[in-house]
DNA sequence: CCAGCAGCCTGTGCGC
DNA sequence: TGCGCACAGGCTGCTG
């Protein structure tokens, strides 16, 4: 569950679920996960540190303890889930948080998720957060941002909607549904944006993540559905994931590849 | 500096 | 049923 909503969202219930909880001890049992500092002194550092609050800057979430923040990434498929500490780990759950009377388990099938442990004092200045960019509705992200930000990218617009340092928190869904409103074509190059064009990304960004968030996010892979957070934004999606037409022409929805990533658009309606 | 692509992992769904 | 392949909501690091 990685873009912004659904991050968004996995913050809230969080905070009703582990605020105010005192970490008793800490297993990790696929080390990668721990980006930094090693294992054993993450598993050290945070015992009896007590969770005071959670944030969210783009993708990461952010655990503010007593002396430091816990960042942590879920990437493609990381979730967090509240057990009874006597329940023995289960499979895919990596790293566990245990509290007096339960225990917060990350689980993360495809294991890319990332956690860093920093002192609090400057931690925007620091590794995963200090390349990041605008939030959605930060007042600065206007077309004068874009257009600089945009000025020598020649990549597709779709792949610099991706770029975690111009705006943060928009994945391969949301970036298909803001082109899609935005009537922009997904091949063309960032740099060859229009300022009408430009607006038209900034509203439609902000619109979709907003309704997104409202609706608890997008929960696409429904086996999973059944724990974690399960969201209702999937049944708003207009071209992501759509193998029939459009709804505005009716023409049928193309899928093709940009940048890797499987992208969805209708060729009639995004010039 | 850049664009493109393999790699990180595991699981699912499809065609044969 | 089994096998091989493409694909999956993200990002990094290597290559030319």
């Amino acid at each position: 569950m990685p873009e912004l909503p659904e991050v968004e969202t996995v913050k809230n219930s969080l905070k009703q679920l582990v605020l105010n909880e005192k970490i008793i001890s800490v297993n990790v049992l696929y080390d990668k996960i721990i980006a930094y500092p090693k294992v054993e002194e993450f598993k050290n550092k945070l015992i009896n540190q007590t969770i005071t609050d959670i944030k969210r800057r783009g993708k990461w979430l952010m655990f503010e303890l007593n002396d430091y923040y816990l960042l942590s990434h879920l990437r493609m498929e990381g979730k967090y889930l509240i057990r009874k500490k006597e329940d023995p780990l289960l499979k895919h759950e990596h790293v566990e948080f245990v509290f007096k009377d339960k225990s917060l388990r990350y689980k993360d099938t495809r294991k890319f998720g990332k956690m860093y442990l920093y002192e609090k004092e400057n931690i925007f200045d620091k590794k995963p957060l200090n390349e990041l960019g605008l939030e959605p509705w930060d007042s600065n992200l206007d077309i004068d941002y874009l257009k600089e930000k945009y000025k020598n990218k020649k990549l597709a617009i779709k792949t610099i909607l991706l770029d975690q340092s111009i705006i943060v928190g928009i994945g391969n869904i949301y970036a298909d549904e803001i082109l899609f409103l935005s009537k922009i074509n997904p091949f063309k190059k960032a740099n060859e944006l229009n300022s009408e064009e430009l607006i038209q990304i900034i509203i439609n960004t902000k619109k979709t993540l907003e309704k997104a968030i409202k609706l608890g996010g997008t929960t696409i892979k429904s086996y999973e559905s059944s724990e974690g957070v399960h969201g209702n934004f999937q049944e708003q999606l207009l071209v992501h994931g759509n193998t029939s037409t459009c709804a505005l022409c009716n023409n049928k929805v193309l899928k093709t590849k940009i940048g890797g990533r499987g992208t969805y658009y209708c060729e009639t309606c995004q010039k």
